[in-house]
Order: C-alpha cells, then structure tokens, then sequence
RNA sequence: GCCGAUGUAGCUCAGCUGGCUAGAGCAGCUGAUUUGUAAUCAGCAGGUCGUGGGUUCGAGUCCCUCCAUCGGCUCCA
C-alpha cells in the first residue's frame, strides 16, 4: 500500500508539473495541520517544536513504520518517537544493529551478516565468522569504534533494489544467509539500507543518523543458529545495548545489578531456602527446612482452595512401567531423550521416572467405571517429575532436573469441558492474585498447522479444544495472545507467562484441554442414553512447579514474601541476657496466636541483632527489655525500619492478622 | 548438547607479566563485654586454589581433559 501509494507519488511528480499540493496531517492528539507535499516526518517534528524535533528519531504513518526522512504524500496519520517510546528505542536499537555489523566487519572483514533486530533490552547481530571467534576480550575495541562510526553521523538512506540486483549483491559477497532471506521475499517490495560505507539488507525504521548514538555497551557473545534451528549453522550472536545519553547507559547497568540482587539463586542461598550439590547432581535442588516449611505452606494454601474446588487428593509412585508411557505417548516423543529406563534385574521390565503424572492419572480414572452423573472428577497431586533437560538449559529453580507439579487433571463431559475451564481460569487467578503477581499475560498455545506430525490426535479434536480455550480466555476478560506452535503434542494449552528480574518470561501456571490421552487410554463413562462415552480431561498446574514458582515468587518479591507465606514472621531481640525469660514467655504467647517467630538469644549487640533481622528480610523485629517486660508488651519495629511502638502482644497479633487477611482472601 | 565466560576458606572477594610457609572481611570457635532500633572488642581456627593430566628448576597463575556455575542458542511433556 504504502509503496504503491509513493511509487504513484513518483510517477506524478515525474509526469504531471509539479503543481503546490498540501496535505493534512493528523497528530496523535487529533489535531491536524497541513504541510507541503513531500515533507518529511522530521519536517513535522520541527514545525511542532525545534527542541522536540532534536529528539524525535523515528515515524510512524499511518501506522507503518517510516523513515523520518521518508516524504509524506497522502493525507494521513503521523506518530512521532522519542528514545522514550519504545517504537523510538526499537529504531534507535535496529540502528544500532547496523553500526554494529560495521564495526564487526572492520575487525572481520569476510564475516557474513545475517540478521541484526532490536529486542526488549538492546539488540543483536548474527554473523558467521567462518572459524574465526569474538570474546568479551575484544568488547572494548568493538565499543571504541563502533563509536568512531557513531561519531562519524552518517545517515541512515533507505533504497529500493530488485530482488535480481539484490541477489547478485550478496552473492558476489558469497552470503548465503542474505541470499535465502531475499529468496523468500517479494521481488518490490526489497529495500537495502545505507550508511556510510555500509549496506544492508533491512526493511527500515531508522534514526536520522549514527551521531544520535552515544553510548555503547557490548553485552555478551553466544552462539545462536541460523533461523534458530538447531541442525542449522551456529553463527556468532552479538548483544549490545545503546544509548543517546551516556548517562543512560550507566543508569542501565546500575538497573542491571539491582535487577542481581533480586535473583533467586542468590535470594536462595542467603535466605536458606534451597541449595544444590554437585554430588548429588545437578539440577536436583535440595530443600532447606526454612524453603521447604515455605513450600509447604503454599501446598497447603492450594490444597484448601482446590478442596472448596472439588478436587480430591491422590498419590501416585514415583516410577511407572514403560508401557504406560508408550500408551500415552509420552515415550515415543521424549523417550530417546529422557533418562534411561530403569530395568528390573531379574525379569528385564524396564520403568521409567516418572516424567508426568498423567497417565497414572488416566490409569485411576480407569480403576473403575464412571457415570456420566459422577463427572467431572478432579484429581490433584503434587506429583514430583522427573526429566532430562539438557545440561545447558538448567537455570537455578526455574528450569531443573527433578520437580513438583501442582498438578491435577480433570475428566469431564464434553458439556461440562467450558465451565470446568472457566473454573480452573478462576483458581489461576486466585493463586497469582493471592501472591502478588499482579503482571502476567495468558498465552493460548495451539498447533502449528505447517507441522502436523508433531501432534496427536484428530484435527477435529485439536479445533474443540483450542477454540474451548480460546472462548474461556475471552469469557473471563482475559489479555491473551495466541502463539501458534507452542501447544503440547497432546493438545492445546493457555499458559501464564511471568517475568523475571531480569525480563526474561516464564511459564508458571497452565491449563491444557486433553482429547488425546482420553483415547489412548480408553477412557469412558456411561452416559444417559446408556451408552459409552469418552471423557475430555484438562491438565492444569495453578503454579507450574513448586520450585519455578517460589524461585519467580523470590524475584518479584526480592525476599519480601507475603506475611502469610514467609518463613519467620517475627524475631524476638532480647536486649540483654536477664530478657531471656520474658522473649521465651513472648514466644510461647506468639505461638498461641500462630504467628511464626524465634528468639535471637545471641551475646550481641541489639544493633547488631536488628540488623541481621533486617539482612533476612523478616517482616518484624520484637524488642523487648525492662520496659517490655514490665509493661508486658513488645517494641515493634518492621522490616525497613517503621517504629510501631510499645505495644501488647494481642495488639501485634491483630495487626499481623488483619495484614494477613488483606493480601490472603479465601476462594 | 552448542557458543562465550567463570571456578581461591561456609559466604563475598584479593592474589600484577609463574618465584619464600596462599591473604582480607563476614560467618564459626574461645574469652571479655550485658548491650535500646542496621555491625562491641580481642584471640584462635579454617584452603590438596573445582577435577585429572601436562609444560617448567618452580604452577593459584600457562596448556589440555572432565565437572559445576553464569550469559545466550536449541529444547521445555
């Protein structure tokens, strides 16, 4: 469109006399005003203001993005981007891709380019060195003249070229990635960008020029392959960052580092909550007491909601025969990549870790025959699954070896499929509202239809099930966005994504609707027309695990867990040793109003003491000496330093509970 | 698994281009101190420098193997 629109604009300025021709441009804010044909966007920006114009580095028109060099022919809708929008940052980024690749060419001159997009933090290139490697030794001279470059501010020109002249450019550079890339496009609509001495292929959305750049930070080197297919080549990745203000760019890293501290890895140790051992393998996480009173805590939150739900418990082993794997499935598609099957010495049957509890839910559904008057049945467990993830891939708690579903699957009648989902949207909701998350989005993973051998089962199921979820996301008001290739091979899923400290998204909760298992395992209930009929089962894990869950919990929180789930909700400091008596006395009346609390008994310092408590993040310090004692009340200081005062330990305990109650309502 | 980096005391870190018995703070232990809202003082103890090889008169330091961790890629039932 918008290039017909220009070309037509060619054709006239070429065969018609020019004639003064006006348009009308629409701001964001619904004004409009007229400009002379062929402004730019940057002509717009200056007529707004020269001071804002200094800052505007990209356009949008009619919501395409443009060059702000770009002329303006038609009647429109102009948006213009500062750094501080992110369509700003995404052409300040992808401009800096560019720089990028030069600068890497100038130490490289026989790389190859391939891609280079802005992202979420920064942006990236992807070359093949052929053999030849970059490591973070060498980031200080590609930052030092990639500013040369910067410096330099060249423009940024957009060109049209052929797909025939485009082709014999990257083939006469022997680049067999570009030439791909331009393979699949359509021959007019290709462009090449210039800037200084470079060229690259780019579909556009620039800054004016490389001087708006000013601070540059190359921030890692990885390998990535080419069209993130793992038989492909793997190219060299370079991530960077950049800045129109240096002071930016030192505000960033300082986010970075905050952003540290947060980790879950870090949180764990110091707080005590888990630990690894190298002996005992990696990926294995072990529970610390403190971690694993918490954890319990929070199955015990679950289990109370999903009993008012009407779940029921059960319990199913920790190994299964490998027939029951190859029934549902699971063995054939992760089987080779599993751990090995265990064989019993004897008689050679071969079992494997459980992987999932699925299918040994399938097989209680099938203990015995089901009417269609006994639907739905909900069964939970926290099932612990074991799986081999790639070395590489592990990551603290949130990707790991051995894990804790909060799982439950529920086998219902087709009718019964929307409003059983609806209701696990609600117990989702409920757990992450619960604890806090108060950011997520919902993603709807259904099939990806050029890769049907991936899946199982009827399309005409895999159609049921996706719209099924489709239709409850909706219902319940849900901000969803569909990712086509991300369904189990079993059947189409509705996920909740959260963010980590340092961006990075993760799966916590899940719905999956289930046609599939149903039938492998033959499942069925007797319907009122006396007839057999196959149940729909939905998996559903409210947290995901138990440990990718507490580990996101750890970094939204930084440690600062809700009142109800933290470990110790209270510290008692007596200020000397003749208070002892009266902490213990303390304790044991904190303990008839269930709040969790321990008495620092230590020869230190009061200072000392708070300090420590403040360092482990508990939410409140009890002090208490001869006035206490003779008052019969604690000094209450919170986390942070807030001075509550002198008051009874009846007092404390209502302001603990009403605290309590307004984060942690009931379902 | 692949690319890049890291691995020194329980924790956080120092140890320059290879050269005396490997250092510090915190934690721990012992003693003194009996403390009022973010670190009381002193002493002691603690390390086959991730593992196994190699180069060298000599290796925490250089090279290789493996293991683990970190940042990515791929994968994620």
């Amino acid at each position: 469109m918008l290039l017909s629109a220009s070309i037509q604009g060619t054709i006239f300025a070429n065969i018609i006399p020019i004639i003064e021709h006006m348009i009308k441009i629409t701001l964001p804010d619904g004004s409009v005003r007229e400009f002379e044909k062929n402004s730019t966007p940057m002509d717009v920006a200056k007529n707004i203001s020269e001071g804002f114009a200094r800052n505007v580095i990209s356009a949008s028109f009619n919501k395409t993005t443009i060059e702000t060099t770009t002329p303006l022919t038609t009647d429109g809708a102009l948006t213009l981007y500062t750094f501080n929008d992110d369509e700003g940052k995404k052409a300040f980024w992808h401009s800096s891709a560019h720089v990028l690749a030069q600068t890497i060419l100038e130490f490289h001159p026989n790389a190859k380019l391939t891609i280079g997009p802005a992202i979420d933090n920064g942006f990236y290139y992807d070359l093949d060195l052929e053999g030849k490697m970059i490591s973070e030794k060498d980031f200080k001279q590609i930052e030092t003249k990639f500013l040369d470059f910067a410096r330099g501010k060249y423009e940024f020109s957009m060109r049209s070229v052929s797909k025939a002249d485009a082709l014999t450019f990257y083939k006469n550079e022997n680049n067999t990635y570009k030439v791909e890339l331009i393979e699949n496009l359509t021959d007019g609509d290709i462009t090449f960008c210039d800037h200084s001495d470079f060229t690259d292929l780019c579909r556009g959305g620039h800054i004016p020029n490389t001087g708006l750049i000013k601070a540059i930070k190359i921030m890692s080197v990885a390998g990535a392959y080419w069209r993130g297919d793992e038989k492909n080549k793997q190219l060299t990745r370079i991530y960077g960052v950049s800045f129109p203000k240096q002071k930016m760019l030192t505000e960033h890293l300082a986010l970075l580092e905050e952003a540290k501290k947060r980790d879950h890895r870090k949180l764990g140790k110091e707080l005590e909550l888990f630990t690894f051992s190298k002996k005992v393998g990696q990926g294995l996480p072990l529970w610390l007491p403190k971690g694993a009173a918490l954890r319990d805590r929070l199955e015990q939150f679950l289990k109370k909601a999903q009993k008012k739900a009407g779940y029921q418990m059960v319990i199913t082993p920790h190994i299964g025969h490998k027939e029951l794997y190859v029934t549902s499935g699971h063995y054939e598609k992760y089987g080779e990549d599993s751990f090995q099957p265990i064989k019993t010495p004897n008689e050679g049957e071969e079992f494997l870790l459980k992987p999932m509890n699925c299918p040994h839910h399938c097989e209680i559904y099938n203990s015995k025959p089901w009417s269609y008057k006994d639907l739905p049945q909900r069964f939970a467990e926290f099932g612990t699954v074991y799986r081999y993830e790639q070395s590489g891939e592990l990551h603290g708690l949130t990707r790991v070896r051995g894990f804790t579903q909060d799982d439950a699957h529920i086998f219902c009648t087709p009718d019964q499929l929307d409003q059983e989902f609806k209701n696990v949207i609600d117990l989702s909701l409920y757990v992450l509202e619960s604890l806090g998350f108060e950011k997520f989005t919902a993603q709807v993973s259904i099939r990806d239809p050029e890769n049907p051998d991936k899946y199982i089962g009827s399309t005409e199921n895999w159609e049921k099930a996706e719209q099924a979820i489709i239709n409850a996301a909706k219902e319940k008001g849900l901000d969803y966005v569909i990712e086509t290739g991300e369904a189990a091979f079993y059947g189409p899923k509705l996920d909740f994504m959260i963010k980590d400290a340092l961006g990075r998204t993760w799966q916590l909760g899940t719905i999956q609707v289930d046609y599939n298992l149903p039938e492998r395992f033959d499942l069925t209930y007797k319907g009122s027309d006396n007839e057999l009929h196959r149940p729909v089962m939905i998996h559903r894990a409210p947290f995901g695990s138990m440990e990718r869950f507490i580990a996101l919990l750890l970094e939204h929180t930084g440690g600062n867990f809700p009142l109800w789930l933290i470990p110790d909700q209270a510290i008692i400091l007596p200020i000397s040793e003749k208070h002892e008596k009266y902490a213990e006395k303390v304790l044991n009346q904190l303990e008839n109003h269930e709040i969790r609390a321990l008495v620092d008994k230590r020869n230190e310092t009061v200072g000392k003491k708070i300090r420590e408590a403040e360092m482990n993040k508990i939410p409140f310090m009890l002090i208490v000496g001869d006035s206490e004692k003779e008052a019969n009340t604690i000094s209450v200081r919170r986390h942070g330093g807030e001075d509550i005062g002198s008051i009874s330990i009846k007092d404390f305990s209502n302001l603990v509970t009403k605290e309590i109650n307004s984060t942690l309502k009931t379902f």
